[in-house]
DNA sequence: CATGAATGAGCTTTCATTCAT
DNA sequence: GATGAATGAAAGCTCATTCAT
């Protein structure tokens, strides 16, 4: 990919999350990185492809952190996972932000959330399975497990807007209380063996203080 | 409130859960509604008046559906509530899945969303000590029901987007699978008195056959 | 229709006729008339609709314009009707100048084009058979008047270019070549009661003074 | 003339038939070469500049395809020459079908045009001129005779936007309907002995065959 | 010869809002 | 109360053309 291609990307991204992806105007892009809006027009056919593009980018980012669990009896590391995959996902707030204002004016934008949505569950599935056949996630039914998995996606994803609307204005004390979010959420799946040998609970308490 | 300025209300809440607020013009209002542009804006200052006025309605509503929980030994009924609610939230959709924008587009109605939200955590508070107190949800430290009171705040607003995303087409599918979603949610804190006692249980059961 | 929406035709019907429809910018037009291109756009949802209703008013105005023969012998009055038609179709000259470029730009055009040459066709069908009924025409067999129905329309509607450039400037002069076209065209149809009764040889002999 | 240049006319001259002169882009011809669009502004200072070339290698073409009548008594081959010639101007029916706007966006291709016309005038005066004097054509009066091939250019260049609103979308089809055009309105003027010699007759029964 | 990045003006269209009547 | 004409800014996008390399 070209610089200018990159550059355009990171200045869109940046505009996204700065003033909200259906606020910022292609010339709006182009005007914050110096250039016109037919350069703009010259990488990209149109405002959808650059949202695609920015997907696939956090996509293919997301990937390459997935922490890959061997078939060991390891419990899962909570506080490195969620710190840094959250960290990251702010790069990309408007993406959870706007999700139903841009599926609904880019269709095909709908289709890529579709399919990155589904690698994320597989992902999710495959942890809780691993964690279950090792006795720090308690034994849970199919159906309940496929539920408990959508809520965390909508936990992981849609933290935000809430310590928006309450007044949170700090990026990383939001962050904070996000994986907090999910760690509690968590709790009460754990075994006993999990509670002991996973640092859910240090890292807990170890966020509570940063928070207060 | 006059009639008139309830009907714009009317057909703004529908036109708003059917297009998305922002893909609705006031023109769109008033032409739905057989009246002027001109008219409209007497009645409303402006797009965003519209909106707050929205807001309050649904927050009024809100109130009057609140279960009121006297001091009494009795479970919650979540079969009933959570139906009532998300059946009635169903009519104000719009205000969940563009938060996002309405907020930074608007930023009036972030102060109408801050008292609202602040509302809604204080009952949810109320409700989880009522069961605490008579035992059918398991002791739970202040700093940690905050949080399982802001994920199930998170929960119930966020849960549609999920469903969409994963297309499911039918609105009532969606709000079966989205009650479920809150269910599953509540499952573990309770006690068994809980799980014998209320119909959370039964409640999963019955939609479960619904949405297969 | 109301005054300013009459207004934005004449202007565009001008501004058409000068510059050509298609370099014709919806801002052009607005500016013209001193309104602001939105004022233009509460008025016609698009270029496309005043097209059309230009197209309406010209072919409205062809009907009034139709020559109605009654079933008596009776010769047609060539010069009277063709100056006097095409007159008139001067105003409306980038409709035939631009035919094709409009049509493949705007589709919905194309089918008001179809409509209207199908009754332009039909007027021209019933006048030659009524001029052969009383002898003033000869005998002509049905294929063949398709093609000669069809060569007039060409005729008729595309003379101008070939005026304009052959660099004839003076709109004036360019319509009366176009009227001795069709004369002309016409002339081996007729019999000789008809060369001898009707005005087609006293038409050209007036024209062709004047064009000197 | 270079290769890459001859190219380039050739892919213009294609996409201009195939969307329209107005709706091709100097980008689009470079990329459906695969040059670069600078690449092609070294060859051609501008896009009125392809045109005329265009236009020029349409009228040498024309040129070599001239039927040189030599002074001798035979009867015009109207079928070879009309099917010929209308074979070879569908490859430049955009010139024909957007010449107005043509001429109105690129001043300087009216004068090209204007060149050629009168090339082609000539040629057909001489035509008539032939057949007249051995008796194949009807004696006719100069001015008349002006007409008459004023007429003959127009249904010659014109003939195909009728067909086209009269929605024969077979490209094929239409030609032959323009041949058929051209020659019924040759057929008033031609004498017995060239009714009987020619072959405008046969022409036009082989022709109508096809039609149906 | 050839590339392809860059420009800037222009296009069609939408929309919240105002205001004279 | 009610109308609806009017505004002007802004949106997404296209295109002929230029120019450093």
């Amino acid at each position: 990919m070209s610089n200018r291609k990159r550059e355009i990307l990171d200045v869109a991204i940046k505009l996204f999350n700065e003033k909200g992806c259906i606020n910022t105007s292609t010339r709006h892009i182009a005007d914050d990185l110096g250039i016109s809006v037919g350069n703009l027009y010259y990488y990209f056919k149109n405002k959808e492809e650059i949202i695609i593009y920015i997907y696939q980018t956090f996509m293919d980012e997301v990937s390459t952190r997935i922490t890959l669990l061997k078939d060991d009896d390891i419990a899962f590391d909570y506080y490195e996972f969620l710190i840094d995959q959250m960290d990251f996902e702010l790069n990309y707030r408007f993406i959870r932000l706007e999700m139903n204002n841009i599926i609904s004016k880019y269709p095909s934008v709908k289709e890529a959330f579709q399919k990155g949505i589904q690698i994320k569950l597989k992902q999710m599935k495959n942890l809780f399975l691993h964690q279950i056949k090792y006795g720090y996630i308690k034994e849970i039914e199919d159906i309940e497990l496929e539920f408990i998995i959508s809520n965390s996606w909508i936990i992981i994803t849609q933290w935000e807007i809430f310590w928006i609307i309450n007044n949170i204005k700090d990026e990383r004390v939001r962050r904070e209380k996000g994986v907090l979010n999910l760690l509690y959420f968590m709790k009460p799946y754990l075994t006993t063996k999990g509670l002991e040998n996973s640092n859910l609970l240090t890292s807990i308490k170890y966020l509570e203080k940063g928070t207060k």
